[in-house]
DNA sequence: GGAGTTTACGAATGTCGTAACTATC
DNA sequence: GATAGTTACGACATTCGTAAACTCC
């Protein structure tokens, strides 16, 4: 599991759309459907309910989502105490 | 950034071997070498000090051992829960 | 000289983008 | 029929392991 594939299956989750969350990480669409497929293979369960014109969340997705979003923020502020070790 | 390299990390820090890290993630020395290069780069500093034959944490270091165990354990709760909430 | 880390290099794996397909409205 | 998500496929990048080199004790 990648920071990215969360980050990803976050904008998915925001906007509740492919093409938007495609557009928000200057990827092509291909890329976040393989992104979010991978996840939920490695979750072993689904993050969304999608037809062509909807996309909404299981209830693993929601689950899942405010754990995504604790990820992402505790890497970035770690990512941010690391440097700023590294400096001062 | 990848949760595997922060759980080689991890081991690094944790035996103060690459050698012993490689073994407990059933990978080669080299492999370890090359995650733990790609974190310092993307973090853009060092988090080892390290002679043939001595491994040290950097402070950068120590401070990003405490944000990285939080993280992969975050992670894992996180898919244990998406797990649980797609079955129950 | 031996234990342990790092390069070198070829192979395997994964990820991306373009283009074509499918499905819903 | 237009819009939005998914496959197919070829190309690029990343990562791995074996083998060789380097370095400190």
């Amino acid at each position: 599991m990648n920071i990215d594939s969360l980050q990803c299956f976050i904008l998915v989750a925001e906007n509740l759309s492919f093409a938007r969350a495609a557009e928000a990480m200057y990827k092509s669409q291909p890329a976040v459907t393989k992104q979010i497929n991978s996840l939920e293979a490695e979750l072993g369960t689904a993050l969304f309910i999608r037809s062509t014109r909807h996309v909404e969340l299981t209830p693993a997705g929601m689950s899942f989502y405010k754990d995504a979003k604790d990820i992402v923020l505790n890497s970035q502020m770690a990512i941010d105490r690391a440097k700023r070790q590294s400096i001062g």
